[in-house]
DNA sequence: CTACCGGTTAGAGCGCACTCTAAGTCAAGA
DNA sequence: TCTTGACTTAGAGTGCGCTCTAACCGGTAG
């Protein structure tokens, strides 16, 4: 597979593989004989996972990490084990955050949907009900 | 509140506040007689909330078209309100990315677990023998 | 008065992750 | 043979979001 074909599969333009390969996230591709890079696919499935990584959020270096030690053969997994987890720690962090972000939104836009009704509907609902805690202050 | 009490309490860099009001993100603020910003408690809020949306991945162009609209009154909530909940789908097609993305790492890592399983129990039959590293050279 | 601290500005610089350019090589089809 | 198009390289350029520098100003403690 040349270097075409593989930007195509893999999602990556032709000038991203080059430059993952320069600076070592990719393998040194073989070359045919008229010196083009010629891809096993088994390349997809790396690339697919550097994908997943850097969704994740992971830069580039830790992954320059990670593929090194990939690189160094079988005493290298439980490094990459304890790299991977400590990643996974970081995303499910980040997840959460997200998160609670999602329900600041969501009051957020609640609050705009509301301002319509609110002076008539909420307003009075508020007050034909228990006097409640003085919440949903905001939204400007 | 000077600009200093303010960096400290947002946790923004002074530097990053001024930046902020440059490009239109934050307000002008107002001065004291000897020219120095002098901050209102309340420009925290709006710092929070850029907060979250920076956080949520939203970029900076699109921030200040929400504090644009924020400026331009009554008459945008319901611009606002669309810009938040477009905004919110993205998020939630994010988070769930990246739930996705855990699975994998999940079944990378318990990979990893595996092998050093396998390892020892390779190791154990071995065992009348010293446990020597028989890695062979090469790669890198 | 002097030192020092924290503020002011315009504008330069940085780190990241690409993204593209220029100039050239090579193989196949009209 | 000529043209086309995909490939090659080193290296320059881009967009984002800060981050810092240089040179200066003003208020306060010793």
């Amino acid at each position: 597979m040349k270097i075409g074909e593989l930007a195509k599969r893999s999602g990556l333009s032709a000038h991203t593989i080059r430059y993952y390969e320069r600076i070592g996230l990719l393998p040194h591709a073989d070359r045919d004989r008229s010196g083009q890079r010629d891809y096993d696919a088994s390349i997809l499935t790396w690339i697919e996972f550097l994908d997943r990584l850097k969704t994740t959020g992971m830069p580039i270096r830790e992954m320059l990490h990670y593929a090194a030690l990939r690189g160094g053969g079988a005493g290298t997994e439980a490094a990459r084990k304890a790299l991977l987890e400590q990643h996974r720690e970081r995303v499910r962090a980040h997840v959460a955050e997200l998160q609670a972000c999602l329900l600041v939104l969501d009051t957020k836009i609640a609050g705009y949907a509301g301002s319509k009704q609110r002076m008539k509907e909420y307003d009075a609902s508020f007050s034909e009900r228990k006097p409640a805690r003085t919440r949903q202050a905001g939204a400007r």
